[in-house]
DNA sequence: GTCTATATGCGGATAGAC
DNA sequence: GTCTATCCGCATATAGAC
């Protein structure tokens, strides 16, 4: 496609095809041209516009954990007077609802794993430490803080891992939902 | 180096190297020739040895999440008769010891995350499940086992990016703990 | 049992046209 | 703003010698 765009809107476009490319192969694992042929792009245009493939993943990795974090901000804006409990039911529910936008923390967890590259290591870290500071806004111990993120984890782990479309024996994927599960 | 040895040990010599070399870059991001010369053979040597680089992984993968495995096995063959708590704690500081491995657990969280390769997804959505069985011999709910893995993953995914950086021992609680401690 | 040489394909990045 | 053409390096795998 040669249609021409403004700039903000194909670079939109642009990134969200990566998201669900590196959702999927992690960054080592994914080739700009994939990329490119799921933004209908050419594969030279998008190391254009990002510069590198590593400067491309940085900007999908930071977005997916902005928006992971801010998914919590915004709950904690709701309802900042709620009880502890109240608070990590709704982040959990808050959290469980990203999954249906599975390629935000899978991307996250592509991140995180790809600690052994500097930058993305250095930015996994940075963005992994505002999360825990915002839900610190909700005056949970740093206990409680550290189990929620747990828990997180092994959701992420368990999408990564296919372990939560596939019903697995040992029924540890029903197990996990429920870990956030909001009747 | 072109030292004539038995083949079972080469096998376990390059299998060494390549559960250091995959702990690092993961499957998609180490080669077989990173492997190679931390083995000190030739490159073609570890794919003759192995059939693919997929194999490769697949052995080396499998065999850190055996070793996780029988850890646990092993501490719960020593104590049965502990209380809850006591398994807890004897658990955690067995998981915690791996940590001076890094390379295990690394490993083993680079195969979780390249779980949209088939062959490794399914391999681990299986070892995972045995853990799991593994784990209920605890007595443990499976609320409780879920917890644990979770702080398991927790651990795995800050080894992953880098966040612990010294090896450090206490509980598992008590470890991950320090990661988030208030700056 | 282990190597060297090499075929072959893929992927990131550049140059330059339109 | 976007493409086509292309260079070059890397990585997997094969062939075959020793």
């Amino acid at each position: 496609m040669n249609v021409r765009m403004p700039a903000g809107d194909r670079r939109e476009l642009v990134l969200q095809a990566a998201m669900g490319a590196f959702a999927q192969g992690g960054y080592h694992g994914t080739s700009t041209d994939t990329v490119a042929r799921e933004a209908g792009v050419s594969q030279p245009y998008v190391v254009r516009m990002f510069g590198t493939k590593l400067d491309l993943f940085l900007a999908v990795f930071d977005r997916a954990c902005r928006r992971i974090e801010e998914t919590f901000a915004g709950v904690l804006d709701d309802a900042f007077d709620g009880t502890d409990e109240e608070d990590q039911r709704r982040l959990g529910h808050a959290y469980t609802g990203l999954i249906e936008d599975q390629a935000l923390l899978r991307v996250m967890n592509h991140g995180f794993a790809a600690g052994a590259v500097p930058e993305i290591g250095a930015l996994a870290r940075e963005r992994m430490g505002e999360i825990f500071q915002t839900l610190k806004r909700t005056g949970w111990t740093d206990e409680e803080v550290r189990d929620f993120i747990a828990h997180g984890m092994l959701l992420n782990v368990l999408l990564g891992m296919g372990a939560l479309t596939e019903p697995m024996k040992g029924s540890l994927g029903e197990l996990v939902q429920s870990c956030f599960a909001t009747p």
